[in-house]
DNA sequence: AGCACGCCGACT
DNA sequence: GTCGGCGTGCTC
């Protein structure tokens, strides 16, 4: 007999061993054998056990035999070769390396089965079933499957909502939960909030942990030591003895699409997928839920859930102010912001500022003609920042290119720049001009980056009371808790509309909602823009996601963009012009097929970046938009078959989250 | 991905 | 004269 072995290795094929007698009759799918290949001895997963004569043995020299089996049953019951199929056909990425994100983990040497007695841990209280959230805990109790979409209240709530939701849906000796959340951050404080249901059976996953706790967390997993494991978006592919639920904190989150490496996929699809082979039930969470499984929900493949009450809000909502900055020239924090922010400062209340982006300052303008200085060698507009003897500098945030400012305009000649879009540091010196005497707190993605502890200290410290002022970035939304926020500013949305991203409107909306929940009864938002006609702007006043998602819903039906469709990007680079116009007829020509299907799907580009005639470097994408799975996976496989073209590099992405 | 082979530059 | 750079090629 043969096995057909599948290892995890970039390479599209899978490959056939012999089997050794003594292994012929454990050999089964799903499990993990060692094998010869190459040069070395590899692991890898047996696909099917086959006869001999089923298989195609010509074209290689020499057949060799499997060492021996590492499992004596599968890892996985839901059948992960399945799902890794599936994975390799949604987001392209070889079917082996899916399959290994399932087995990356795995000892060579599966720690022992634990004794009965250390399943039963001692009774815990039960708690009640959070308020109007009845039908959800019972729908779970019943051990009914199926995936729900649950609209939460403010975040804090979730300490209390999660451990009631995992304590109905695991009523069962030896059920097991899954919680997967968006950062790393919040494990600990749900940790805790588990724990008095589940004592000492919550594990902890992502990737900053040690070997030992690693190698703990993934047997707890595993054994069924662990009720409950809390985990970051790889904790996808942990094996579960019996897993029963899984809850998908902040599901609209993009990080949990895994686009920077291989394997590609959206841990939101693969948590789906999964808990639908084990029957198991699913839960998506999230104040703002993705527009994505807000369209599953409208058309009946999710049971919506919305949890009552905006959380501790008494008194009067926020009110909301878009600012239209024609109103205001040359101003980076407009007038009725400036003396608003005074004012809170001056009452010792807390105020937020979102800015564009981190760093000093954006982009530089011809005040004259509106020229904007890009960078000569591959073409980003260049930003303006301080050099270490505080003068100006122009840098490049791709290339790294630095040059001073310009003194004349190239195109009309004028000697007055303007620099607009607020960078945090600009931001904060605007502030800091403002009102002197407030102390101001900064957090971007350099503080995210760097120690946790420092992050830790940066938000606490202003959560704490020891700052007045934050400026941050959008990400300091997602990781701030509940400070008495008197006032937030967004002093530069338009930064979030503009650009290529179909998910721009949601992703800022998004913003100004969990701005407008950090803030207390009375509080204000002020949103400043140069697009106060964008419809994002037109339903902020009642801050009615629900409504704005409806809406947002029917503009991308309309304009056929996902969840009517999937998404394939295919981008081109090269340095030669022909080559690059060569690729992209192959492409073209290998898309051919999408329209004699006659379904819809459709293809836009070619997308450039403005001013992408006079640069060296070119790279310019395409969009397909696909009707079906079935259109968008053969399109995945059509583009990765493209003759290689000198010169010439193209990236294939399905249901891309990042946008050039 | 590993791991080897292979063919040109600075070292004991 | 060897150690070592990473280009290219292969894995049942």
């Amino acid at each position: 007999m043969l096995a057909e072995l599948s290892f995890p290795i970039p390479l599209r094929r899978t490959f056939y061993y012999q089997l050794p007698e003594e292994l012929e009759l454990s050999a089964a799918p799903g499990l993990r054998a060692l094998a010869p290949l190459g040069r070395r001895e590899a692991v890898g997963v047996v696909l099917r056990v086959l006869p001999e004569k089923d298989a195609d043995l010509s074209g290689f020299k020499e057949l060799k035999s499997v060492t021996r089996l590492l499992d004596e049953v599968p890892l996985f019951p839901e059948d992960a070769p399945a799902l890794a199929s599936w994975m390799s056909a949604s987001w392209g990425s070889p079917q082996g390396l899916c399959l290994g994100a399932f087995y990356a983990h795995a000892p060579r040497e599966l720690p022992p089965a634990l004794p009965d007695q250390a399943l039963t841990a001692p009774a815990a209280p039960a708690p009640a079933a959070p308020e109007g959230l009845g039908a959800l805990a019972a729908r779970l109790a019943a051990g009914e499957p199926g995936p729900c979409l649950l609209r939460l209240p403010a975040l804090e709530l979730r300490e209390s909502i999660y451990p009631a939701l995992f304590a109905a849906a695991l009523k069962k000796e030896g059920s097991q939960g899954l919680l997967l959340v968006p950062d790393l951050n919040f494990i600990p404080p749900l940790a805790a909030a588990l724990e008095p249901f589940f004592p000492g059976r919550v594990g902890q996953w992502h990737a900053r942990l040690t070997p030992k706790r690693r190698a703990e967390a993934w047997a707890g997993a595993l054994r069924g030591a662990s009720a409950v494991t809390i985990a970051t978006r790889t904790g996808v592919f942990l094996p579960f003895k019996d897993l029963r639920f899984a809850l998908l904190d902040g599901e609209h989150e993009e990080v949990y699409k895994q686009e920077e490496a291989e394997p590609f996929y959206h841990a939101r699809e693969v948590l789906l997928r999964r808990t639908a082979a084990l029957k198991a039930a699913c839960v998506l969470a999230s104040p703002c839920p993705s527009i994505e499984s807000w369209g599953a929900a409208a058309s009946g493949g999710l049971a919506r859930y919305e949890a009552p009450g905006r959380g501790p809000l008494a008194g009067p909502a926020p009110d909301v102010r878009v600012l239209d900055m024609a109103d205001y020239p040359g101003e980076v924090i407009a007038r009725p912001i400036a003396d608003r922010l005074r004012a809170v400062v001056a009452s010792g209340s807390q105020a937020l500022i979102i800015a564009g982006r981190k760093g000093y300052a954006s982009r530089l303008f011809c005040a004259n003609c509106g020229w904007m200085k890009r960078c000569p060698d591959c073409g980003p507009g260049m930003t303006l920042v301080k050099d270490a003897g505080g003068g100006r500098l122009l840098l490049c945030r791709r290339c790294g290119r630095r040059e001073p400012p310009p003194q004349v305009c190239p195109q009309c000649g004028g000697r007055v720049f303007r620099d607009y879009g607020s960078g945090t540091q600009k931001a904060q010196e605007a502030v800091a001009r403002l009102c002197p005497s407030a102390r101001i707190a900064r957090f971007d993605g350099d503080v995210l980056r760097g120690s946790l502890k420092a992050m830790r200290a940066a938000l606490d410290g202003f959560a704490g009371g020891e700052a007045d002022v934050l400026v941050g970035t959008r990400i300091a939304l997602r990781e701030l808790g509940a400070p008495r926020l008197a006032l937030a500013a967004f002093i530069d949305a338009d930064s979030e509309l503009s650009g290529a991203d179909f998910r721009a409107s949601e992703k800022a909306y998004r913003g100004f909602y969990s701005a407008w929940r950090l803030l207390g009864a009375g509080g204000e938002l002020f949103i400043q823009t140069r697009e106060s006609g964008h419809y994002v702007f037109s339903r902020l006043a009642e801050m009615d996601y629900p409504s704005f998602a409806d809406g947002e819903l029917a503009a991308r039906k309309e304009f056929f963009y996902p969840p009517f469709c999937r998404i394939v990007k295919v981008r081109f680079a090269s340095y030669d012009a022909g080559a690059l116009e060569a690729a992209e007829s192959d492409f073209l020509r290998a898309m051919e097929f999408l329209g004699a299907a006659g379904d819809g799907s459709e293809i836009l580009g070619p997308v450039t970046q403005p001013g992408q005639e006079r640069r060296k470097f070119l790279s310019e994408y395409y969009l397909v938009k696909a009707a079906t799975a079935r259109a968008s996976a053969l399109c995945l496989e059509k583009a990765r078959l493209l003759p290689p073209r000198p010169g010439v590099k193209y990236f294939v992405e399905a249901d891309p989250h990042a946008f050039l």
